[in-house]
Formats: structure tokens, C-alpha cells, sequence
DNA sequence: TATGAATGTGATCGTTGTTCACATTGAGAG
DNA sequence: CTCTCAATGTGAACAACGATCACATTCATA
């Protein structure tokens, strides 16, 4: 028996000749990236701890010193993909020039969308309600209420702007908006365009369109009646 | 030992008063019923083949007389829920009396919405992609893509009749509507509403007002430019 | 009434999540 | 430099699970 696991990969920038280490280093980070890929490979059913563990090369025992249970890692993944998410939709945001308040709103969802479709795995765990609750972790929380503030805001700022007042029902308007962004971009994320030959990098181009049509919706509805 | 199992339950309209019966009479069907509670209960992924059993008063292995695996009794029940889904989809439609194609189409997609407002834990069945998917049930993918026809053919016939040829992209629009449609529905099954005070009552109206925004949107866009 | 197809049983296997006492290590205090 | 303790990893458990098998029971029907 000369084989004594070297935990099959180098980090990067770790030096880790020696093998048969018994401190792997850098276990957390390990068990997330072999969790997103066996998410990945094996949907969000077929992930189980132990091939983590063996992914990583350490007894099945080790992930809980890191994590309280399986659930905990994959809220874990969780909130790292949130703040992924945020980083991007955020500075989509800030790209946007136009003193358009819709305009920045739409930002804020191509990017969302756009997202899915690029980091699916991360977009599933992110959006399972099981492990990606609020009451499993304070930052989903506060990532969820700040989501809201912010459509709430833009939303206002667009009635004060442009169509104004007669801008009926706002809170359905937000509604329209959400469910729409999260419906596109569950189905990317589902594989439903991947499917249909469509490739990720269109992402963007259709959220576009898509959530233009809802646009002249908001803007027909505010200047009709 | 005097304890035989009785199998929990009388069925509706069965007699079953002897009891002990080595045949359960209608174990099939108890399944169905049994996961559909625990799924409501413990969620999808902790619905357990064994404690269905159990509920059914029957042995671990009596399922697999019915079902070939864990999966089959949840596209089975995938199954069921998506034939109640298009017989409400097809009554609302032949409801609408309006020779109005758009708000037929709207009319389907209310009553998707509804459904999964009424029928969460069955909407979560149907939507899970690992055992609702084309690939596994004839009978889905069929449902899919009679859907899509459906959606197809309205969308066509609201080009001819009102704001006809401009209606630019028609791929897109009716992305938009499914994006919106799923995503509403998906966000009342998930208990998004729920958890915010609203009622499942609600979800009709909510979905009226928001598809018509989209409404308003389509009709914008075709008649713009 | 006999017989074969349906249906249910109990034992068993490999896998999983989780816990526990124990082993090894790294980092800082003396 | 050594001691020590907290952090981290191990291996052996446990119960629950999905699945399969040979076997038992029942139902229908010939």
C-alpha cells in the first residue's frame, strides 16, 4: 500500500509536493468546487457529501468541520454566488448612462438573465428553496431585501421621471417585472434554451428584447388612461 | 404477535373491513396520495419511497411492483398533475368568449398561474426538471409541446386579426409571455406570495393584471413603429 | 378446483448523512 | 526551541435510504 492520497489537485499558488499531507489546506474551498461540479454533472439530487470527500481526497467525515451539514455547504454555495450575482448586476447598473430609471431596471435583470445563463449550476443552487432560503443564511436575506429596494426605487424614480403619474399599480409592475426575469432566466438556467440549440451567449440579446416588451407595457399602461 | 397491518386507511367506496389483507387493493393510487402529502410536508427532496410505504401500511418493497424506480412515482404523479393542468388550461380557454386570440392566450396563462397558486406541491412535482422532463414521460413531452403549439397558434392568429404585421419578433413575445407565465407561477409555488400575506385566491387577479401589462406591451410594440 | 399472473414480504446489499472518540498538525506562549 | 492547545482530519460506527431477490399470498379464470 504505497498509495496515500495527495488530494488530487494543486491549489493554485500552494505548494503541496509532499503527499500524504494530513491538513489538506484548503478543504472548504475544495468541497465547493467538487460540489459545484458534481452538481453540475449530477443535478442537485445527485450530489452527495462522500463524493465530495473522495473528490477531494479526505475521509467523509472531514467536511464537517467546515460545514454543519450538507445543507450548509450548499447554502454556502449559495451565498457566494449571490455576491457573484450582485457584483454583476451592480456594475451593469452603473454602466447604464441614460438618466432612465427603467432603463438602469433593465440593466439589473439582462445582467440577472445573463447570469443564469452563464453560471447555471451556481443559478440552481442559488434558486433552490430548500438550502437557498432566507432563514438558513443572513446574507440571502439582506441580498433578497436589497433586490427589492432597489426595483422599488427605480420604479419610483421612473414614475417621477418620465410617465408619471397615472403609472397604475406599481407593485404589479414590479411583479411583472420580477417574474419575468426570474422565469427567463430559470429557463436558461433549466437547460430549456440549451436545448433548442440556443447558446448561452445569446443570453443577453433576448433578455433584452424580452424585457423591451415589457417596457413599452409599463410605458403604454402609464400613458393610456 | 397479533398486529397485521391494516393498511392505515379505508379507501373511499372499498370495503376493507377484514383485516390483515395481504393485497392492498389499490396500492398505486395510495402511493400517489402518500407522496404527494410528504412532498407537501418535507419537501422534494425529502419525500422518502420507504416512509410512503410505511404510510400505505405496506413493505419497502411493495412499491416496486407499481413503480419502477423512486422517479417513476414522481413523474407519475408529474403525470396526473399535468392532465388536471390542461383540462383547467383548455376550459379557461373555451371560456373566454371574446374573438380575441391574445386574451385567450392570456386566459391559459391565468389559469397556469392559478394551478400552481392551488396546487403548489403538485406544480413542484411537475416543474422538477430531474423527474419531469421530456425524456422520461411520453405523455410530457407531448403536453409540452401541444403547449407550445397552442401558444404558437394564438400568437399568429392575434397577428391576422388586430395589430397585425408590425407585431416584430414574434419568437420573442411569446418568450416574454412564457417567461412571465412560468415565473409567476413558479414564485406562488415556491410560497414567495404566501410568505408575503397573499392569498392563493389572489394569484387569478394577480395574474390578470400582470399579463396585462405584457398585454399592453405586445400591443405597443405592434402597433409602434 | 387447479394454475399462472399479480401483488406483497423479508432479508439483504451498497450508499448516504451524521456523530463520535481519537490522531495529527500548525501556531503562538513561555 | 519546546510545550501546548485549538484547528483540522480519520475511521468506525449508526440509522435511513433505494433497490433487488427469492419467496409467499392472493385473484382471476380456465
Amino acid at each position: 500500500m504505497f498509495t496515500l492520497m495527495c488530494y488530487g489537485f494543486v491549489f493554485e499558488g500552494e505548494r503541496m509536493s509532499k503527499r500524504g499531507r494530513y491538513h489538506h489546506g484548503s478543504l472548504r474551498e475544495a468541497l465547493m468546487e467538487a460540489a459545484l461540479r458534481l452538481v453540475k454533472e449530477k443535478g442537485l439530487r445527485g450530489f452527495s457529501l462522500r463524493e465530495a470527500s473522495r473528490e477531494a481526497g479526505v475521509a467523509a467525515s472531514a467536511p464537517y468541520r467546515h460545514f454543519a451539514d450538507r445543507g450548509a455547504l450548499m447554502t454556502a454555495i449559495a451565498e457566494e454566488s449571490v455576491l457573484m450575482l450582485m457584483e454583476r448586476t451592480n456594475k451593469a447598473m452603473e454602466l447604464v448612462t441614460e438618466e432612465n430609471a427603467l432603463r438602469q431596471y433593465q440593466a439589473m435583470g439582462v445582467a440577472y438573465v445573463k447570469f443564469a445563463a452563464e453560471e447555471p449550476t451556481r443559478f440552481l443552487v442559488m434558486s433552490d428553496t430548500e438550502f437557498a432560503d432566507s432563514s438558513r443564511s443572513e446574507l440571502l436575506k439582506q441580498y433578497e431585501e436589497q433586490g427589492e429596494e432597489t426595483i422599488r426605487r427605480a420604479l419610483s424614480k421612473a414614475k417621477e421621471e418620465e410617465s408619471a403619474s397615472a403609472l397604475m399599480n406599481q407593485e404589479m409592475i414590479q411583479l411583472a417585472a420580477t417574474a419575468m426575469t426570474y422565469g427567463l432566466a430559470k429557463m436558461f438556467a433549466d437547460g430549456h434554451f440549451a436545448r433548442a440549440g440556443v447558446e448561452s451567449e445569446e443570453a443577453e440579446g433576448i433578455a433584452k428584447m424580452v424585457t423591451d416588451i415589457l417596457g413599452a407595457g409599463i410605458a403604454n399602461l402609464s400613458k393610456g388612461a
